[in-house]
DNA sequence: GTCTATAGGCTGATAGAC
DNA sequence: GTCTATCAGCCTATAGAC
């Protein structure tokens, strides 16, 4: 085996240096924004040269697109591979929250990131044609399993799109708020323990199944 | 009546400087967070000149600040008065979450701006504090709710704090992103109509209602 | 209270050595 | 590929006239 070259300072792993870059702003564009996060602020948390973020991303614009895409596609790639179509539709929506719960984990960062994107409201226009175009396949896979429970009569009627933007909502606050929620609690007295993400999971998989089931296989399902 | 002086540029009503600064950076805060919004925007947006943040607020953080602290101050007093401790615990949830749904039309841009403030995550020590004040006590009032609930036996033994955690996500999320979900749904071909926030409320409504009450209750309620 | 002019700092990006 | 040095532009905030 030979040793990887621990140089410090120069002709360092190109991928290694785009990797850094990566990780470090995601995390600052999630807690500052877009504009919040300085390059250099960046590069430092990298340890990396600030005149790389333009040599491998052509600018700070560049990188934030690159991670936007980057983030979507894994995302959309794991909730894709998460629903087994051959189990029951109650069960592929649990396994819907349960894959995006632990990708959210994964990425922790990813979440808040996610939901700045969509709170400019289509000020990164050009961004915003990429975005625009994972959003009704991850809708269209919630979609799929809805109707499918719709359709064998284990839910109820719902409206699809309301149906995955209450579940998505709950996902994406949660993780997004995760970090705020704990420093929070730890300052307030008689606070609660902060939740873990297995216990939102949970919860959310049995609120949103039982909201959602149907009268009749309610019923039945009770012994 | 006497008519309100309409000199355009000087000695204006400084009542109607404040609020129109306000509203300004409300929307611009939103959508562009602190950092991207900058002075000179909000100014000009606010049809105000760029000195007057300085002289009324201190500065652009003491604007954020401001806008801040009353957001959450209205919020809270709103919701408060949202439940009515005569109604049925399903009843008063169902309340809660009609509040919350009209206060976020009549402040569009709160809840993207309350959303940033938590993703910051901590960042703004001296403001979070201040927020940290707020949260316990709109968390008290659904905790009392739900604990109403289960005391009657109208609601099954869920943890107050993920039940609250979940409405407050699909809440904050929906009208967060409305803008944004409006226009991606315009630019997609075969997309559903964006839907109402009175589709969600109700939506979101009876899922939470029918995810939390407790089985007999639900078996009983039936005809 | 409001405005203009300007100071002073920070930001993103580039040129050019290695 | 990486680094240092540097620049032009923009940003917040203030001084001072009105």
């Amino acid at each position: 085996m030979t040793a990887p070259p621990r140089r410090r300072t120069k002709a360092r792993d190109p991928q290694g240096t785009r990797r850094a870059l990566k990780e470090a702003a995601t995390t600052l564009f999630a807690r500052r924004g877009f504009a919040g996060a300085t390059a250099d602020r960046i590069a430092r948390k990298a340890g990396v040269n600030k005149a790389m973020i333009n040599y491998h991303f052509g600018g700070k614009r560049g990188l934030y697109s690159a991670i936007v895409r980057e983030s979507f596609g894994t995302l959309l790639d794991r909730l894709r591979g998460a629903v087994d179509e051959e189990a029951a539709p109650a069960d592929q929506l649990r396994g819907f929250i349960a894959t995006f719960a632990e990708m959210a984990q994964g990425l922790p960062d990813l979440p808040a990131m996610l939901l700045r994107e969509m709170m400019a409201g289509g000020e990164h226009r050009d961004l915003d044609r990429e975005v625009f175009e994972f959003l009704p396949q991850i809708l269209g896979t919630v979609r799929g399993v809805l109707e499918a429970g719709i359709r064998d009569g284990s839910f109820r009627a719902v409206n699809p799109l309301l149906t995955h933007l209450s579940m998505i909502g709950g996902l994406m606050f949660f993780f997004a708020t995760d970090e705020f929620r704990r420093r929070a609690l730890a300052e307030m007295k008689h606070a609660p323990a902060p939740p873990s993400a297995a216990d939102f999971v949970s919860h959310l998989q049995d609120v949103m199944t039982r909201g959602i089931v149907a009268e009749r296989h309610a019923a039945a399902r009770k012994r």
